[in-house]
RNA sequence: GGGGAGAUACCAAAGUGGCCAACUGGGGCAGACUGUAACUCUGCUGGCGUAUGCCUUCGGAGGUUCGAAUCCUCCUCUCCCCA
C-alpha cells in the first residue's frame, strides 16, 4: 500500500487544527504543518499556534523551528518537509499534513522548479529601483530580459515583476527558462480536504480569536518584535497593523479592528486558493461531530 | 413654542436640471498568484443568467419641465441652537 499524506486545508480560524489534531490521533499518526508563519518561533500569539497541551497530545513538525532572522523560503520548506515526511513514513503509513499556506502544500505535494537563490544585493537593488524610477521601469527590464514572462505575469504586480527580473539578473538565464511548473513525483499519494464553513460564521470566529488573542498577550508579542518590523517574516496580518499604531498612526483599537478584517480577506484568499484543488473533498467545519467519521469514509472510498 | 440644518445604495459620503444606476471610501463578494505567499495584484458590488439593452431607485405624496437625486408644494422623520 501507498504511503498517504492527508492534507487537511481550509481557512483561517475554520478549525484545522483541532481536527487535524482529532484525525491524527483516530489514525495514530502525526502532522505536518504547512504554515508560513506558525513555523517561525518569535511568533507565537499572532498566528495562532496550537496550544502546548495540543502540541503535547499529538507530535507536530515545522512549528516554530525557525527563527524570523533566518532566511526562510517555500523551497526551503519543500526541502524540508520531503525529508521529514520520507522518515515519518518509514514509521507510519499516513501522515496528517495542515496549514494555511496554499503554496507550501503545494511545494510538498508537487514539488517547486529548481530555481537558484537570488543575490541578495540584485533584490535589494530591484526594492530601491522599484522606489526610485518605479514600476514601469522595471518592466521594461523585464520585457528585454524576458519576454516569454513578461507575457505571462501580472504586469501589475511589482513583487511578481521583480521577482522575474531577479532571476534573470542574477543567474544571466531567462525566468521562464527555469519555470517548468510540471508536478514531480512524489513518494507518497496525496489527498486533499478542504474545510469551509458558512461564512457569517467563519467571520465570527475570526473576531472572537482576534480578541482571545489579545486576551493572551499579542499586543506584547508584537511590541517585542517591533525592532524587527522589517522582516519579511513580520509583514504579517496581525503584527503590521499593531506597528501602525505604535507608529501612532492607529489606535489599539483601530488596528485590532483592522487585523479583523485583514484576517477576513486572508481567509477569503486561502479559500480562493483552495478551489484549485479540482479533485479536493469539501466538508462543512461546522459539522464537527461527525467531521472525523465523515474524513475517514472518505479516505476509505478509494 | 421660535430659528436653523438635513434625509442618497449594506455603511459613510459626493452629486444640486440632462454627461447619473449615481464620484469616492469602508464593508462585502469574486478572481490571479512557483522562492518575501498571512506576501503581492486584479475585478465586481440596484435587478434582469450575457448586454452599446431593459426594468426599479436617491425619506413619502403630488407638481413644474422635452427631461429631476437635483426646482416647487405638502407630509413624515432626524439633528442643532434659542426658549
Amino acid at each position: 500500500m501507498k504511503k498517504q499524506l492527508i492534507c487537511l486545508i481550509g481557512p483561517t480560524s475554520v478549525g484545522k487544527t483541532e481536527h487535524a489534531i482529532n484525525l491524527a490521533k483516530e489514525l495514530n499518526t502525526e502532522i505536518l504543518s504547512c504554515d508560513s508563519r506558525q513555523i517561525y518561533k518569535e511568533m507565537r500569539i499572532g498566528t495562532a499556534v496550537p496550544e502546548p497541551s495540543q502540541l503535547e497530545s499529538v507530535k507536530h513538525h515545522f512549528i516554530a523551528t525557525e527563527s524570523i532572522h533566518n532566511y526562510y523560503s517555500v523551497y526551503q520548506f519543500e526541502l524540508d518537509a520531503l525529508q521529514k515526511s520520507a522518515e515519518l513514513f518509514k514509521k507510519y503509513d499516513k501522515l496528517v499534513l495542515t496549514g494555511g499556506s496554499g503554496l507550501y502544500l503545494n511545494a510538498l505535494i508537487y514539488g517547486m522548479d529548481d530555481i537558484p537563490d537570488p543575490d541578495p544585493e540584485i533584490r535589494r537593488n530591484l526594492e530601491i529601483r522599484l522606489q526610485k524610477e518605479g514600476l514601469e521601469s522595471l518592466r521594461f527590464d523585464l520585457k528585454r530580459l524576458d519576454p516569454e514572462y513578461y507575457a505571462e505575469v501580472d504586469l501589475r504586480n511589482p513583487k511578481r515583476v521583480m521577482r522575474g527580473l531577479e532571476v534573470c539578473l542574477t543567474t544571466g538565464q531567462t525566468f521562464s527558462h527555469y519555470r517548468n511548473r510540471s508536478a514531480r513525483e512524489r513518494p507518497f499519494a496525496h489527498k486533499i480536504i478542504c474545510l469551509d464553513r458558512e461564512r457569517s460564521s467563519l467571520h465570527s470566529r475570526i473576531n472572537k480569536r482576534v480578541d482571545l488573542m489579545v486576551e493572551a498577550g499579542l499586543i506584547e508579542e508584537v511590541k517585542s518584535l517591533f525592532p524587527h518590523r522589517h522582516l519579511n517574516a513580520l509583514k504579517t496580518v496581525g503584527y503590521r497593523e499593531l506597528f501602525e499604531a505604535f507608529d501612532g498612526k492607529l489606535s489599539i483599537e483601530e488596528a485590532i479592528e483592522l487585523i479583523k478584517r485583514n484576517t477576513r480577506r486572508y481567509a477569503r484568499r486561502q479559500i480562493t486558493w483552495n478551489k484549485r484543488y479540482k479533485k479536493a473533498q469539501w466538508f462543512d467545519a461546522a459539522e464537527a461531530d461527525n467531521l472525523i467519521a465523515l474524513t475517514k469514509d472518505y479516505l476509505n472510498q478509494e
